[in-house]
Order: C-alpha cells, then sequence, then structure tokens
DNA sequence: AGGGAAACCCGAACGC
DNA sequence: TGCGTTCGGGTTTCCC
C-alpha cells in the first residue's frame, strides 16, 4: 500500500534512475494507451491520449502521496492510492492485466502503471492546483516546526489519528506509518488534539519524521504484492503486530479501530489521558 | 465542525 | 480440497 515512502522511491526511480532503470527526464510521450477509463479523473481518455502525446517530461516530484510529472504544458499526476506500482519497461513487455495505463517513450520504453484494485487515478491538468491545491503542509516542510504543529493541534479539537491522516493537514501520512509514530510518541491515537501539549507536539514531530525517514531509507512498506520495493515492514513496532509483544514494553499489542481505520496500539505505551 | 458510514475494488485470508 | 465470505487500504461524498 503506498504511502509516502513508497511513493518518494518510485518519484526517484522515475527521475534519478533507479531500480536498475535510467531517468525518463526529457523523454517525449509519443503515444498513450489507456486500459481501465476511470483511472483518469477530469477528462476522458480520448483528450487526455490527445492531450499528452508529444509532450516532453520536464521534471518529476512528490506532492503528498501524489506524483507529479511536469510536461511541457500541462501536468500530469499519478495517485496509487491502495496498491501498485509505476515503472519503466521496454516498449515489448507484454501488458500485464493490472496494468491500467501505458506511456509509450520515444527511446522505445514505456511507462506502465500497474494498479490491481483500480483505485489509482490519474490526472492531466494545467494547473496543478486542480489536484493538490488543497493539500496540508508538506512533512519535511522546513516551517513545520514543534511550535506550529502544536499550534495547529490545538486551534482543532479532533481525534489524533485521524487528524494526522487527513491530508488538508498535514500531507502524507497513511495508516501504517501513523500508527508506527504514534507509538513511538506514547500517544494514543484518540488523544483529542487541542490536549496535546509542546513537549508532546515536539516528540511527536521528531517520530513522524523518524519514521518516515526510516522507510524512505528502506524503500518503503512491500507487503502490497504488486509493490516489491521495501523492507521497511520488517521494522514495524505495532502495525499488524495484534498480539504480539509491544517491542518497548513487552505488553501485548491491542488492534482497535480508529476513524474506520484498523488501529495498532501497545495499551501500556499509549494511555488515553483522562480530562 | 467533527465523526460515522458507504462507496469504489479485488486478491488474500479466513471459515466451513 | 473447494467453496463462500470477509477484510483492508486512501480518498471522497453524503448524512447526522
Amino acid at each position: 500500500m503506498p504511502e509516502l515512502p513508497e511513493v518518494e522511491t518510485i518519484v526517484r526511480a522515475l527521475r534519478d534512475g533507479g531500480r536498475g532503470g535510467d531517468s525518463i527526464l526529457g523523454k517525449k510521450i509519443v503515444n498513450a494507451k489507456v486500459f481501465w477509463n476511470k483511472t483518469i479523473e477530469e477528462t476522458g481518455p480520448r483528450i487526455f491520449t490527445k492531450k499528452i502525446v508529444g509532450q516532453k517530461i520536464k521534471n518529476i516530484s512528490r506532492r503528498g502521496k501524489y506524483i507529479h510529472i511536469h510536461l511541457d504544458n500541462d501536468h500530469l499526476f499519478f495517485h496509487l492510492r491502495m496498491s501498485g506500482d509505476i515503472v519503466i519497461e521496454d516498449e515489448e513487455i507484454p501488458v500485464h492485466k493490472h496494468v491500467r495505463i501505458n506511456l509509450s517513450l520515444d527511446d522505445k520504453r514505456k511507462i506502465s502503471f500497474y494498479n490491481p484494485r483500480k483505485f489509482g487515478r490519474v490526472w492531466l491538468v494545467d494547473d496543478p492546483d486542480r489536484v493538490v491545491g488543497k493539500l496540508g503542509i508538506e512533512l519535511f516542510d522546513k516551517s513545520l516546526d514543534k511550535k506550529l504543529l502544536h499550534q495547529m493541534l490545538n486551534t482543532r479539537k479532533r481525534q489524533l489519528k485521524p487528524l494526522l491522516m487527513d491530508q488538508t493537514f498535514i500531507s502524507g501520512l497513511g495508516n501504517i506509518y501513523t500508527d508506527e509514530a504514534l507509538h513511538m510518541s506514547k500517544l494514543h491515537p484518540l488523544s483529542i488534539s487541542d490536549q496535546i501539549n509542546m513537549k508532546e507536539s515536539s516528540v511527536l514531530l521528531n517520530s513522524i519524521r523518524s519514521v518516515l525517514e526510516t522507510g524512505i531509507k528502506t524503500n518503503g512498506a512491500s507487503f502490497d504484492w504488486m509493490y516489491k520495493g521495501g523492507e521497511f515492514q520488517n521494522q514495524f513496532r505495532v502495525f499488524q503486530r495484534k498480539g504480539e509483544e509491544c517491542p518497548v514494553c513487552g505488553t501485548e499489542i491491542r488492534k482497535m479501530v480508529v476513524g474506520q481505520r484498523g488501529t495498532h496500539i501497545c495499551p501500556n505505551c499509549q494511555q488515553l489521558q483522562e480530562l
């Protein structure tokens, strides 16, 4: 399930070359094939194809969990949602049944958008804000410090975990990394945001960044069977470890539901403060 | 305003 | 073994 580290890994592979490939910067898109129409937002497949063919890839970056491909005239965004990968392949590789879009390049290669569960989406827009305009501050934005986070938390009154996962609040945190960061911070996912003090905000911010940095270093978590990149899943502290021992105190890890999401906590380390 | 539910999907895991 | 059922994960949309 591609979260920020997985997306970051894909972006680096496309932009800088990686996983054995060469960068696609500067290549021209010479053909586009759409195998699942609903993958495309904003425009239908015909307009999408017509507009994108002929444009060159100027830059590739990331905003939240979106992959942002800057073209000559337009902006191409990918979001993988629940599953999948974006890979560069030789043109003659047969189209796998999970490939939703192929973009052929002018060097006999193609960009293949793998998305088994059909949740992933693609946008081709002239104004990037149409796609990423509402996103909150980037996790690694330098202006995001403990003071700002503390203030952001305290001006809302929401359950901590759903707030952290709200992409308009901070962009980039998903279910796995939020559970991991909350455990590292010793904060309960149901804590109310305006009860978090400065010290806790500081620890939380450091934990979030630490967990994400580790994820990026290990190329993300790859227990999504389509995404083969990473090793982060071997370091989970609590995620998907229900019934096992907390790595800090040995207490049995519990699973609960918070904001409709599977949530893993150590009931000893992460106690809900009574008001 | 915040929270819960449903919808979108389908391979894997589980239950019988 | 083989069948049917449930689950999960990110986001949006709708409802209370």
